[in-house]
DNA sequence: CATAGTATGTACGCTAGCGCACAAAATACC
DNA sequence: GGTATTTTGTGCGCTAGCGTACATACTATG
């Protein structure tokens, strides 16, 4: 168990955001569930009976090619909510979502959330801010996987994961990250061993340790610093609501 | 200039799918506009004063990188609406807007739209569903720029724009295609050389003409296919509206 | 504490795509 | 119709990342 109630909607940001009133609707059926790493909620073309909004869980949205390759298009932390297409009134997207790190989040039966969106207020205006900090992210994703080397996207996927959980410490192997960027497990492996040998991280088995973030910083590229401030703005925005 | 009106609105789809008394309401109000190769719509960061709705003219979405190099990440043409980040109510994205292939498209003043998508009804309901299926096509741009060959993802922009032009033929130089894909210029040459000798396309000096359509269709990754689905689910859903 | 299973390190040849340089062809313009 | 400009073709050598294979280390499990 990585990491244990008691937990709080608002360790959920976009719950936190939320005005008392609109919280209150909802609080009542907001379900605390503890979600394991590599659970599978949502397979290409699925639908999704539940939204997530993660508090210490991190989802990965990632699609799977014909020839097996993989690649992630976003994460979804504790600064989102897994759902996004039901919202869009999509029914199913092509991308899958599973448990990239484990932990717990709250889930919400997928119609109670689509009901409350379609009341129009300051929930709608919430989910509408997050889908465009989404899509920036997944934006960025795109042109990074075009231009920036494997060791450059390393250090974005590490930063925005810490992020997240904030924490120095993150469970996971080389083949789950290099699966995440697409890449070959090798090359994770090559890569973070130039980010140890700089004394930035620390890699023991499964166990990643960042020693010297603003180490991280420098060898990262433009794109994580994109993301990050338009999550920051999201928030800040989002103040006004 | 490569085409000309009468335009109707109902020659973008979107706007075509809207109820009757939905399109009357801001019929007067949308203005047909040409649009010249190359036109900046928006700018990283800039705030898009109208949204555009096209006809003929093809708008490109892309990201251009602090070493100057781009990618683009969503094309958009007369099956969508260049201003989905307006409704989402971030008044800035990280990405340009740019005018790929010159046309016409009807632009409405920014803050109309808006107005109609607050109403909450049909207008609401179809850009939400619009903003999915472009969600999918920056997702399916992302993974493509990973693990497809130049080749593949020229049939796949070929095809894209194909389809909406509606039309065998399209001006475009190698140049522009290559700073499309966020690619070398030489790269398009030789997988546009091979396709030529495959008597799939003609290249003349900036004028594609499609001889084989299927058997672009043969040599076109999965993509293609997928963005295609969702954009055909898109207008197939949209007729309960 | 021995062993099976899993995670990581390393090596090697291969290929796609890059950066650069320049030639050839097509078009625009005076 | 001749010249400048733009577009396309081609030929390097170079590098990042791939696929494969295998060795080494860690750790869980009995």
């Amino acid at each position: 168990m990585p990491s244990s109630p008691p937990h709080q909607p608002d360790q959920n940001r976009l719950l936190a955001a939320l005005p008392a009133i609109e919280l209150e609707r909802i609080k009542s059926h907001l379900e605390l569930v503890h979600m394991p790493l590599g659970d599978v909620l949502c397979e290409s073309g699925g639908r999704l009976p539940y939204v997530y909004f993660p508090t210490s869980t991190i989802i990965s949205l990632h699609y799977i090619l014909e020839n097996g390759a993989s690649s992630e298009i976003a994460g979804v932390g504790n600064e989102g909510l897994l759902g996004i297409s039901l919202i869009m009134g999509g029914e199913s997207t092509p991308s899958w979502a599973t448990v990239q790190t484990a932990g717990y989040g709250y889930r919400l039966k997928a119609s109670l959330l689509l009901q409350e969106f379609n009341r129009g207020g300051p929930i709608q205006r919430l989910l509408l801010r997050y889908t465009q900090a989404l899509i920036t992210q997944i934006s960025q994703t795109a042109v990074c996987n075009r231009h920036h080397t494997i060791e450059q996207q390393l250090c974005r996927w590490l930063l925005l994961t810490l992020d997240r959980l904030n924490s120095q410490e993150l469970v996971m192997t080389q083949e789950l990250i290099a699966s995440m960027l697409g890449v070959r497990r090798e090359g994770i492996t090559e890569a973070a061993g130039k980010l140890q040998q700089a004394e930035i991280i620390r890699y023991r088995r499964g166990h990643i340790t960042v020693l010297d973030r603003a180490g991280l910083e420098t060898h990262v590229c433009e794109c994580y610093d994109v993301v990050k401030k338009e999550f920051d703005r999201l928030f800040r925005d989002v103040r006004k609501y």
